[in-house]
Formats: structure tokens, C-alpha cells, sequence
DNA sequence: AGCCTTTGACCAGCG
DNA sequence: TCGCTGGTCAAAGGC
């Protein structure tokens, strides 16, 4: 139950490569937007509605609100699998663009294998944005932090190792105080966490789950770890 | 028929 | 104590 405190935040900004609807249509209000949102859905049939950065395990979204410092909306979504309580909270721009991830709990259970390798694309996109910002943060003291350099050249594989490492100590960055900025792809994507101590503790013990990179769990074997590892 | 999204309301934490 | 903010609930509707 303790392991559930885990909080993974990933924030990419700029996804252009996932959002077919370039730019042209500066939609204005329904007449372009619904456009756009037609598009959408008629491009990707299998995917639920907007397609929220799919990590290979069903969500189901229970609520949605405009927060403070963000310009977009924040969806909030739970895990579908019945003993599974991990949330996922997901803000995305009206472009479709994603702008933060957070992930919070850690899955007790294997991927449901969405749909054979089609995950595969969708891991591409959500986690690597390729040259864009990206981190990812836990709940409980760790901080993963993909930054534009920095998760070219290490990401996957010293991924977790350097989670595991900076659970130990809790790291505090200031963030990036400016949505604006944020949104336009600042790759300044510092972040802050501060948290229990305790949780670190949790944390190594489900570490192997986590993600499931070391695991694998499902044959594919595919995980973050390739995917990013390019 | 079942699951999911949407949406406003409700609740809890904080200054 | 009040107001603000973030997170969750639950009814309604859609697919």
C-alpha cells in the first residue's frame, strides 16, 4: 500500500511529431476546432478520444480542471485495473500538444498489452518527444529529470539508477514558473520535489515495477528502456 | 450492456 | 473563519 506514494512526472512541451494538425489552422473557436478534433478521432480510430499519452496501461478519466498557472486544462485519470489505484494527472494545450505528465502510485500489475506493438508508437511519442524537454518526477522525494541534452544522451538506461539515487537525498529545483514559456518548449524543465523520506524507502521496493523496465514483464520486452534507449 | 468521457458540485488543505 | 485552489465524486450522456 506504502508503494502507491510514487509520483512520476513527465513534462514534454513541443510534441509536433504527435500532432498531425500543424499549425495552419489557428483555430479561433468551434469552426476550426471542431475541425480539428474531427480530424483527430478519424486518425486514430483504436485510440480513446485525445489519445492521452498512452503508457500502455488502460485509464479511465474521473475528473478535469483548469488549474492555476497552467493555461490548459488538467485531466485526471485512474487506473482501470481492478486492485490498481494508480492516478495519472495529464494537461495538454488545445493543439493536442502535451504538456505534463504526473504519474502517481506504482502498477501492481503487468502492462494489459493494449494491442500488440501499437504501444510502441504511442511510447515514442508520449516519452520520447525526441529534442524536446522531458522529466519525469516521483512522489516521495525522487526526481527524474529528462532534459533536452540530458535524456538524449543517458535517459532509459540510467534512468532509474539515477532515481534510485536521488531518492536518497531530497533534491529541490525551482521550476519553471512560466506557463507561456513552458508551453513555447523551454527546455529549462527544472523541477522541485520534497517529500517524506519514508517513501524513498517504498520506493526501492517496488522499483522493479516501476515502469517495469527491469522486469519486462510482457514478452515484448519492448519498455521505455529500448524506446528510449534509441 | 458496459465502459468511458464530460461536467458541475463537493470536499479538503492552506494562507 | 473565509476564500482560493487542487483533487475527487457522481450523474448524465455517448460510443
Amino acid at each position: 500500500d506504502g508503494a502507491k506514494n510514487l509520483m512520476v512526472k513527465a513534462k514534454s512541451i513541443n510534441l509536433q511529431d504527435q500532432a498531425p494538425q500543424h499549425e495552419t489552422s489557428h483555430e479561433e473557436d468551434t469552426g476550426s476546432q471542431q475541425n480539428l478534433e474531427e480530424d483527430q478521432k478519424g486518425s486514430f480510430p483504436p485510440l480513446r478520444m485525445g489519445m492521452v499519452s498512452e503508457d500502455g496501461y488502460n485509464w479511465r478519466k474521473y475528473g478535469q480542471k483548469q488549474v492555476k498557472g497552467s493555461e490548459f486544462p488538467r485531466s485526471y485519470y485512474k487506473c482501470t485495473h481492478p486492485n490498481c489505484e494508480v492516478k495519472k494527472k495529464v494537461e495538454r494545450s488545445h493543439d493536442g500538444q502535451l504538456t505534463e505528465i504526473i504519474y502517481k502510485g506504482s502498477h501492481d500489475h503487468p502492462k494489459p498489452q493494449p494491442s500488440r506493438r501499437s504501444a510502441f508508437s504511442l511510447n515514442e511519442i508520449s516519452e520520447m518527444p525526441d529534442g524536446l524537454g522531458s522529466y519525469v518526477k516521483v512522489e516521495g522525494g525522487s526526481v527524474w529529470r529528462n532534459l533536452q541534452q540530458g535524456s538524449k544522451d543517458k535517459c532509459g538506461t540510467d534512468w532509474r539508477a539515477d532515481s534510485l539515487e536521488m531518492t536518497s537525498s531530497t533534491s529541490v529545483v525551482t521550476e519553471l514558473s512560466d506557463p507561456l514559456s513552458t508551453a513555447q518548449g523551454k527546455h529549462l524543465n527544472v523541477l522541485e520535489s520534497a517529500d517524506t523520506p519514508e517513501l524513498s524507502s517504498t520506493l526501492a521496493s517496488h522499483d522493479d515495477e516501476e515502469d517495469g523496465p527491469t522486469q519486462g514483464s510482457i514478452s515484448l520486452g519492448d519498455d521505455v528502456e529500448d524506446v528510449e534507449s534509441e
